[in-house]
DNA sequence: TAGCTTAACTTGAAGTTTCAACCCACCGAG
DNA sequence: CTCGGTGGGTTGAAACTTCAAGTTAAGCTA
């Protein structure tokens, strides 16, 4: 990248690079497969239902309830119109607008929200909080805004605009 | 999950669970984007790349390359294929014991990572570590390790088996 | 009000990953 | 030595994601 050849890893950077990547690459996978397991849904359609379940009215336009998940809008077009097909969501018209779409969360699809949430929840302390301390915790947090900022300069926070 | 409703996240935990799952949406996108705009190949083809660019003779047991690269012997055959297609890969039966596969990477293969690792090799040092001070950077690989640990209780070492 | 532009979706095709079935080289038992 | 078992690898189909149009509602301009 630059005139010396670009500055490789050392061997503390490595290990760190390798952890931080195994992490992303398991992590992920590992919630992917407890979901898949208990629920029969990959992680992507859990966002998009416990999105909606969170949302005023169980309802979110596409494009926000897109952001919120982290995808693109195709994808998540795809993906309604499967979770409408289980009958889990349906879509309408926004009568405020009428270029947009509302995904609104069915009585069965709060049901299956209801169901799945718990073992999802309990997946994650068991395999991020249970193994950390507190001061951990708020380290990898730290470290985690950090580079998020990093990648994203411009936006206040995170994923899902908290903070 | 458990008799009392399962524990919820509190607002720490949700700040720091945010995190780290924005962290590995938006950092593994963010490295997948850079690829595939400087050299046109995804984060796993990278992958499978490095690791034969790394091995002696450059040369490598498919089933050793899918645990390197962390993806099934499924997909890492069909990715090796269109490799093979690009002339940057090889496979040959291992003469030792024609049960395995090797896969070889070519000299134009060789090029390729060598023209491509720089660039990535740079992204991920601005994206992660530039943003991280040293004791960040070690607190990160702890947290990792240990998560890592949660998920892969047997396994000694997170991903490629380095320690 | 007609025409142009923009932005929010939707759609179908192409590309990628997963899943399940299959093939085949080796090994060990009889 | 042959027969079954085991494990590495491949393959094709189904499922999913991405990509490049296409559609439509709203706003703006004349």
């Amino acid at each position: 990248m630059s005139a010396d050849e670009s500055r490789w890893l050392n061997d503390e950077e490595h290990a760190t690079w390798l952890a931080l990547a195994g992490l992303m690459v398991q992590l992920s996978s590992a919630l992917d497969a407890q979901l898949q397991r208990d629920a029969g849904i990959s992680h992507f359609e859990y966002q998009v239902l416990a999105g909606l379940s969170m949302a005023p009215e169980r309802t979110r336009r596409m494009s926000t309830l897109a952001a919120f998940a982290d995808g693109s809008l195709s994808r998540l077009s795809h993906t309604v119109k499967r979770l409408e097909k289980q009958g889990w969501v349906y879509r309408t018209p926004d009568p405020a607008d009428g270029r947009y779409t509302l995904a609104v969360l069915t009585d069965t699809g709060w049901d299956k929200v209801v169901a799945t949430a718990p073992g999802h929840v309990a997946e994650v302390r068991r395999l991020v909080f249970d193994p950390l301390t507190k001061a951990q915790q708020k380290q990898l947090r730290e470290a985690g805004h950090r580079i998020n900022k990093a990648i994203n300069p411009d936006t206040r926070c995170p994923g899902a605009g908290n903070c």
